[in-house]
Order: structure tokens, then C-alpha cells, then sequence
DNA sequence: TCTGGGGTCCTAGGACCC
DNA sequence: TCTGGGGTCCTAGGACCC
């Protein structure tokens, strides 16, 4: 039996920009980027003059001369965010949220209460921009990609409802760039095809999609391109990894350098997982040259870890690897740790580093548990006073114009 | 359009087991 | 000793998303 179009994608329009707006007035119609040395996100003002967020504020500048920089009012962000979100949730329970300002909702089953989706559509955006005064764009639609692409054609301030019998018209006139999961790569290769349009990939030739995309790639996206996309709302996903990243700017690879960064790195993620008793397996460092180019080298250990300690000797050791093959690589311009195959339980009992233990990193052992016991202090403390009030400082980082800690919480997903 | 940070998923090769 | 096949896990890299 075919089912209806109850699928909403709703997504805040030119978010942070917008709350900054808001808060003030004398910013609205004004081309604004919120951030300073890299621009985190900008206004449609300023998106008519090419600016866009991961832009470097300089470059911002040169395109449009007359930009406003605003601080960042993240506490506001995540508070607005939220609250956009919960004006779904009174409509329905299935809810899967996908960023700070995005989210997916199924109304299938509160259709009688509400009215027809389209409907639910008109009043969520009604409450968002009465009651929050922010603007949102909703796609309504059959399946999850479809409602998606909506949205984004919506934008801004708007919506569109693709009801089934308009799906493949309404999908197949638009690029491919628009379809969840072609990037800039893709899209070239299919341009280089010939292909630049959602209907041109419908009709292509299978096995010269899967030639160009990979075996999973072509298949998925030749389906999404007529609209069979199987995918169900996930209300409650959790994350399957913790990372954390800093760009350093240009710092000489020596241990003085890297060994204290990798510690502030590991204190982040760990704290995190200790937070939500959720150790994970295998730790992955990722070290960036002055090229750019990077190399990531990981491991899986035998049981789960989340101490600070243990995360950044394990990474020092990883890193340290990829050092000794790269000699001739004098300077690192980013460093990264990754923690993934998490798990349920908290795992006081069960930390070592199977494999890189030497004795003293033995659990039961004093030095183990001093560890153990100088995290869990630092994690009592953060508690109270908050993340900055102890640790592993970040002086060893210090390089100016890096991302401030609030933003970074903004995009770490639950985990 | 070379710039920041937190994530997800896919691919391909190799190890290892049955 | 060599041959074949299937499944799972690990590792490294890349593309993509917000």
C-alpha cells in the first residue's frame, strides 16, 4: 500500500545569524558573519556576496566590504535550537533530530489531532517564528531524502509539500548536487559524465554509476534519484564515536609540542565519555602536515577505555608512529583524536591498554587508580564550577583565532 | 575553493577462522 | 603443500554532512 507524504524536514534558516539578528535589531537586513577568524555562518545578506560559514574571515572581507562580524551568542544558540526543535515533539513523539537547527519528524500518527501535514507544516512554522522569532523552512514529503531536498528548496522562510503523484517531476528537474550525499567530488565525476541532473542520474546507466561511484554509492544514489529511499526516522540515535581536533596553525613536530596537545585533546573527548559511561575500543589520531596532507593511524584494544591518561598515551604512541615513518615531515599543522566502538557500561574496573600497558597501567594497581582517581575529581569539579575551572590547559595550543569551546559543544552529537 | 570542528558512511586490502 | 569460498574484524583513506 503507498503511503502518504508525512515526512517533515525542518531546518532553521542561516541560524546563528538569524538568532544574532534577533537579539539585535540593528543587524537585521544586514550582511552579518557570526565568528571572526573563520566565519561560522552568515547571513542571506551576506550569502548574496559568496560568504559562507568555514570561510576565513579574511576572504569574507574581501568579498563583501561591508560585512559585520558578531561575537557568537552560543548559550542563545543552543537554547533557540532546542526550543525549535521541542515545537516539533508537540506534534509528535517521532522526532529525529540531525544538528543544533535540523530535524526530522514523522506526522503520520497525529494526523487527526493536527490536521494534514501540510497543515502541521504551516503551524510549526507559525509557533517558530511567533513564538522563538526565528524563520524555518519545512519539507514535506514522502520519504526522508525527498523531505530534505524540500527544505532546502524552500529556503528560505518557506515551504514546499511534494505530494506522491509530483515526486519524480518535481525530483528529476533539479541538480544532483542537491541530493544527500553528492559533494563536490561527486558532483564533478558526474558532470564529467555528462550528468547534472537528479533525472540525467535516474536514467543513467547502472554499471556506469557503479564504475564511477563504487558498487554501494551508485546503487544508493540511482535509488534515492527515484525516490526509494528506505531509510526510517531514528528518534533516538546515539553517536558511535567522540573526537576532538585543533588546528595548530604551523608548530614544529617535536613531543613538547604535540605531547601537551594530544593531552588537552584526550581530556575532551574523555570527559565526555566518562560523562556519559560510555568508553569506547579504538582510538584513532589523525596528524596533519604543513601540505595538508594527513595521515590517521588507529588501534583497537582488547577492552574500553575513557581515562585521560590512557586515551593520550595511546594516541602520544600513534602519533609518534606516524612521525618516525614521516621523518622528513618538520611541522604539524593539526592534530586529532577519535575514540569509537563505544560501549554501554562505565569502565572503572576494565582500563588497560592492552598491548601498550607496561606494569604500572595495570587496573588495581596505585598508579591506576590514582589516575582514575584524579578523572573523576577533575569531572566532580567541572561539575560545579564548569569545563574551564580545571585540567589540562590549552596554553600549549593557545594559537589565536582558534574555535571557542562553546562553539565546539554546539556540534557534539549525544552520546 | 584550501579554512574550523564534530560527526557518518563506504571502500579496499589483509589477517584470521571455519 | 596447494587449492577454493565465506565471514568477520581491523586498518587507512576518502567523501560527505552540518
Amino acid at each position: 500500500m503507498e503511503s502518504a507524504a508525512t515526512i517533515l524536514h525542518a531546518d532553521l534558516d542561516a541560524f546563528y545569524a538569524s538568532v544574532e539578528q534577533l537579539l539585535d535589531p540593528s543587524l537585521r537586513g544586514q550582511p552579518i558573519a557570526v565568528g571572526g577568524g573563520v566565519v561560522l555562518a552568515a547571513s542571506y545578506e551576506a550569502k548574496a556576496f559568496g560568504v559562507h560559514g568555514g570561510m576565513p574571515g579574511r576572504r569574507a572581507r574581501e568579498l563583501c566590504p561591508g560585512l559585520i562580524f558578531v561575537g557568537g551568542n552560543f548559550r542563545e544558540y543552543q537554547r533557540l535550537g532546542d526550543a525549535a526543535i521541542a515545537v516539533l515533539g508537540d506534534f509528535t513523539p517521532l522526532v529525529e533530530r540531525i544538528s543544533i537547527d535540523e530535524a526530522f519528524a514523522d506526522v503520520a500518527g497525529c494526523t487527526h489531532l493536527f490536521g494534514s501535514p501540510e497543515e502541521i507544516a504551516r503551524k510549526i512554522r507559525n509557533r517558530v517564528r511567533t513564538e522563538l522569532g526565528l524563520p524555518i523552512s519545512v519539507g514535506v514529503a514522502r520519504t526522508k531524502h525527498l523531505a530534505k531536498i524540500a527544505s532546502q528548496v524552500a529556503k528560505p522562510d518557506g515551504i514546499v509539500v511534494v505530494d506522491g503523484s509530483a515526486e519524480i517531476a518535481f525530483l528529476h528537474g533539479l541538480p544532483v548536487g542537491l541530493m544527500w550525499g553528492v559533494g563536490p567530488a561527486t558532483e564533478t565525476r558526474l558532470a564529467d559524465a555528462g550528468i547534472t541532473t537528479i533525472g540525467q542520474l535516474a536514467n543513467a546507466n547502472r554499471h556506469l554509476l557503479e564504475r564511477l561511484l563504487g558498487h554501494a554509492s551508485g546503487e544508493k544514489l540511482a535509488a534515492l534519484a527515484w525516490n526509494r529511499d528506505p531509510r526510517r526516522l531514528q528518534p533516538h540515535r546515539r553517536a558511535h564515536s567522540a573526537g576532538a581536533q585543533s588546528a595548530l596553525g604551523m608548530k614544529p613536530a617535536r613531543p613538547d609540542i604535540y605531547v601537551p596537545a594530544l593531552r588537552h585533546l584526550a581530556d575532551r573527548v574523555a570527559s565526555r565519555l566518562r560523562a556519559k559511561s560510555r568508553p569506547g575500543r579504538t582510538i584513532t589520531a589523525r596528524v596533519r602536515f604543513a601540505d595538508l596532507r594527513s595521515v590517521t593511524r588507529s588501534i583497537t584494544l582488547d577492552a574500553p577505555i575513557s581515562a585521560t591518561a590512557m586515551i593520550t598515551e595511546v594516541a602520544e604512541e600513534l602519533v609518534r608512529g606516524v612521525l618516525a615513518q614521516y621523518p622528513s615531515e618538520r611541522a604539524i599543522s593539526l592534530l586529532a583524536i577519535s575514540v569509537s566502538h563505544l560501549e554501554e557500561h562505565s569502565g572503572l574496573q576494565l582500563e588497560l591498554p592492552l598491548g601498550l600497558a607496561d606494569e604500572k597501567h595495570r587496573p588495581g594497581t596505585r598508579k591506576g587508580q590514582a589516575r582514575w582517581g584524579a578523572d573523576r575529581a577533575m569531572d566532580a569539579i567541572r561539575e560545579r564550577f564548569g569545563w574551564e575551572a580545571v585540567g589540562y590547559a590549552s596554553v600549549a595550543l593557545g594559537h589565536a583565532g582558534s574555535v571557542p569551546d562553546a562553539f565546539r559543544e554546539l556540534a557534539e552529537k549525544e552520546l
